[in-house]
DNA sequence: ACTCGGTGTCTCGCATACGAGACGGCGTAC
DNA sequence: GTACGCCGTCTCGTATGCGAGACACCGAGT
């Protein structure tokens, strides 16, 4: 929380944002102006980026880009599985609060993948495991995910405008997923009851990147005959601000970007 | 050149190195210790990059890892062309030094994509243009960055083990090729002659990325009959340096990692 | 030749960023 | 309960990292 101060750091992640931002290699000099970093300070600090590989200089054009070592350090961010770390305690709470099994899932092409779940105690064994593939279209998480997706972009990504149905209820065609993920959008939450398997809901939110895509979602999963009208209001809110704090925790904590 | 000095950039580097270097988030204390940094002002390091999202603090437990910002910022790199950039000026003193055309390609699937290149002034129009694709196995660019591939690497790259011709000389079959890899390998550089283009020869060498992988190869193309023996011999060895020297303007400039 | 504007380097004195250390909280062992 | 270990925060005096500024270089313009 408290905002420390660590003046060399800062301007370390000011170099490489402004680096990062333009799409071309920039001269020292726009770099001490962008970053209001004096002259040579700019340079000790540029040395010490292109020492580690973190900033190129292109002699040739006296100019200076990023390196190598920001892509590499950047790759291994997927790899420390963020979502799942950040999302793991989260879910639990929504449990603990729901009482439901709750799931976290991202998008894989047309389908979602279930990435994370913290298992109810009172009705365990629903429906999904971590692992468990299944078509976006007919889940609640997936529709959470597509919903914030811009109609192109769902048009581009269902090659055959014809959905697979698995319970005789869903959309059966493109069109008709586009009309669910409009309400779903203005919403704010995705239902989905039967499409799955018959009897159960599914309630999910997606968690927006700070880039403003759908990074994931997430969402509670409970016999739908045992939580009507309001239970469900309720418990839909709950997921809201689950996807929403998930959100939080994986961005930065201050707005500038 | 000149080894700036900036204590807390140094840091901010060594934190993210460390967490990109461990696949799971570690106690703050860790980083403390592995990168030599005194407790509190660990502390103010790992506020400011978390601030800024470049690394996430997962409370339940208790650990710090890299953050969205890291992998932004990485994905940045690839936009600003680094391997051209820092290419064409030592493209262009290669085609100078031998007065052939210098080309720089990187390996797509099992296809060669010529990404830069400096013509000849002497023998203008030989070959390739930017942007063109060829079998990597005909070209000599495509060797040497296949030669640094393990066999294993190779064998998985190619589903059909049959390969393509285009002058009836050249592999005909996986096998074939690696046992020139191999030759290629051991010499430092791929010479092909014929395989392309009637009468045509090339030169290349793989420039090797620090990480040990070929991350692209540079290659000059002259007529077949111009340059025998001793004159290819010459040019075979500034070809390598060329690769080499790019492959040192995209590293860290020391050896640490 | 001479200036001018732009790079990149290097030094050294002084403002200030850093770090010792104290504090509070939380979990765990016994 | 009590003691211990680890986590994260905060303060304040002083060692030291930083920045003004001088220097060298280079290419372009006149």
């Amino acid at each position: 929380m408290s905002s420390s101060f660590v003046k060399s750091a800062e301007r370390t992640l000011d170099v490489l944002h402004l680096l990062a931002s333009r799409l071309r290699p920039v001269p020292a000099s726009v770099v001490a102006q962008e970053c209001g970093i004096p002259r040579s300070s700019t340079y000790h600090l540029l040395n010490v980026l292109h020492e580690r590989g973190w900033v190129n200089h292109y002699e040739a054009e006296h100019a200076w880009g990023l390196g190598v070592t920001a892509f590499e350090t950047g790759s291994a961010y997927l790899r420390s599985e963020p979502l799942q770390r950040a999302g793991r305690p989260l879910l639990a709470a929504l449990t603990e609060h729901t009482g439901d099994t709750a799931h976290l899932a991202i998008l894989e092409g047309t389908d979602v993948l279930y990435i994370d779940k913290e298992e109810s105690r009172t009705a365990p064994r629903l429906v999904t495991e971590i692992g468990v593939r299944l078509p976006a279209h007919l889940t609640a998480v997936g529709r959470a995910i597509l919903s914030r997706l811009s109609p192109a972009q769902v048009r581009a990504l269902y090659a055959r405008p014809v959905l697979v149905r698995r319970t005789g209820r869903g959309p059966r065609n493109v069109h008709e997923l586009l009309g669910e993920l409009a309400a779903v959008a203005t919403r704010g939450y995705a239902v989905e009851e039967g499409t799955t398997t018959v009897g159960i809901c599914c309630i999910a939110a997606p968690v927006i990147g700070h880039d403003g895509l759908p990074a994931a979602s997430v969402g509670i999963t409970f016999v739908a005959a045992q939580r009507q009208g309001d239970q469900r209001d309720d418990a839909a809110v709950k997921v809201v601000e689950t996807a929403n704090r998930l959100a939080g925790a994986l961005g930065p904590r201050r707005l500038t970007g």
